[in-house]
RNA sequence: GUGAGAUUAGUUCAGUUGGUAGAGCACCAGAUUGUGGUUCUGGGUGUCGUGGGUUCGAGCCCCACAUCUCACC
């Protein structure tokens, strides 16, 4: 897998990029929609690629791996295969929903062992036997098995656990590199920075990460309960440590705004469940604003959802027919909501790219980000 | 027609010896960051069926009426 940089910005570290996977080409910066279980949640694949244009979409192993199982995916041919996506995908570990399982998981030296949250099962994820499974799965990216620490930890829990994440890290790298993919395609994988808000725990992870980074590295353990500013800091603290050759990934983030923001601090990739899910609530984020779409102030709003949207379900539907659906608890307003939130999100980072190539990304990004964060 | 029970928030219902009302859901508003189709936080929105009476004071006691439910002619 190959990444190449193509256009820096000049007043900020925001740079545009071209990803290459045998599932095709992902232009940077890039936002990818979560599909958790092999699905991005009330979206077709159809209108994800020609409405919302996505390049890449994400799945979950720890997810996957309890449902549908592994034995039925790799039956399948891995995921492309089984949900008809032949667009590239990138899976995460299951750091993170063991690091949200809190109560039905035991972490040790070896792995993780934990609770299925479906049945209770008992089950252990090793950096080993996370490799396997991200192979029988088959996403173009993988992400290597770590831990994620709190963003409120104190300093000595925060480097107990950065350690732990390192040697995992090795321990994957190994069995990656000792493993080939089983569908034809290349896979890579991204291992991930750890250090939680302390610098020098940053530092160290970093240092260490890239030793095993190809075409790739995420910066993790960030929007995990620190203030927005100290993941702004971290993200400053890593970009002259970082070889601009790599593709960062600042995993989980975020709001439309700090994506911006991150993006001119260098960031090239994003992944969040914020539009979906807070689109499947209501929440609808617009270049206008964010609007909650239950807000009885709708209600006979008979414009359209978002006049300067590229989705088609922006012109098509009325803010007072998508609050009706939403009070009705219609499945249609989720996917609605988040037909329209995805198109956006993708739009931003478009944009975003668009800026840079033309050299008026800075001046552009600090009025966008005012419009974007206005409620409505 | 007779008898019994009921009538309190949008709804289903609590409400002590009489001291101007409260819960679930709904509704209204806010939160949500590597997804458990969630979860969390805050808000009571009321002519206590109507009209009289007793009482310092009535959702509660008394009378009449209205409406509903059930049972029996």
């Amino acid at each position: 897998m190959e990444f190449t940089p193509l256009v820096e910005d000049k007043n900020s570290r925001a740079r545009t990029g071209l990803l290459k996977t045998d599932h095709g080409e992902i232009r940077t910066p890039i936002f990818m929609p979560v599909g958790t279980v092999g699905s991005v949640k009330g979206v077709y694949h159809r209108d994800l690629k020609e409405d919302v244009k996505a390049e890449i979409i994400l799945g979950n192993t720890y997810h996957l791996y309890l449902r549908p199982g592994l034995e039925i995916l790799n039956k399948a041919g891995g995921l492309h295969r089984f949900e008809n996506w032949d667009r590239p995908i990138l899976t995460d570990s299951g750091g993170f929903q063991v690091f949200s399982l809190t109560g039905i998981r035991k972490i040790t030296e070896e792995g993780c062992t934990f609770q299925s949250h479906i049945d209770g099962s008992r089950h252990t994820f090793t950096p080993e036997n996370n490799v396997t499974t991200q192979r029988m799965i088959g996403a173009d990216i993988c992400m290597a098995f770590d831990e994620c620490c709190p963003g409120d930890a104190d300093h000595a829990y925060a480097e107990k656990s950065l350690a732990l994440t390192q040697r995992w890290l090795a321990r994957y790298a190994k069995a990656f590199h000792e493993s080939e993919p089983l569908y034809g395609y290349e896979q890579t994988f991204f291992p991930i920075i750890q250090g939680c808000v302390y610098p020098d725990l940053r530092i160290k992870a970093a240092e260490h990460a890239l030793e095993y980074a190809d075409a790739g590295i995420a910066i993790g353990g960030l929007a995990v309960g620190e203030p927005t500013e100290k993941m702004y800091e971290m993200i400053e603290l890593l970009d002259p440590v970082i070889p601009r050759s790599k593709a960062r990934y600042l995993m989980g983030v975020g709001t439309p705004a700090n994506i911006l923001e991150a993006i001119s601090r260098g960031v090239d990739m994003f992944d969040c469940v914020m539009p979906t899910r807070n689109g499947r609530n209501g929440m609808l984020f617009t270049w206008n604003g964010i609007l909650n779409m239950r807000n009885e102030k709708w209600k006979d709003d008979f414009s359209p959802l978002d006049p300067a949207g590229t989705s088609f379900v922006d012109s098509t539907y009325s803010k007072a027919y998508l609050r009706h659906l939403f009070i009705a608890g219609e499945m249609f307003a989720a996917m609605i909501a988040s037909e329209h939130n995805l198109a956006f999100y993708l739009d931003v980072v478009r944009q975003a790219r668009l800026h840079i190539e033309q050299g008026d990304f800075t001046a552009w990004k600090e009025d966008a980000v005012k419009r974007i964060t206005t409620r409505l």
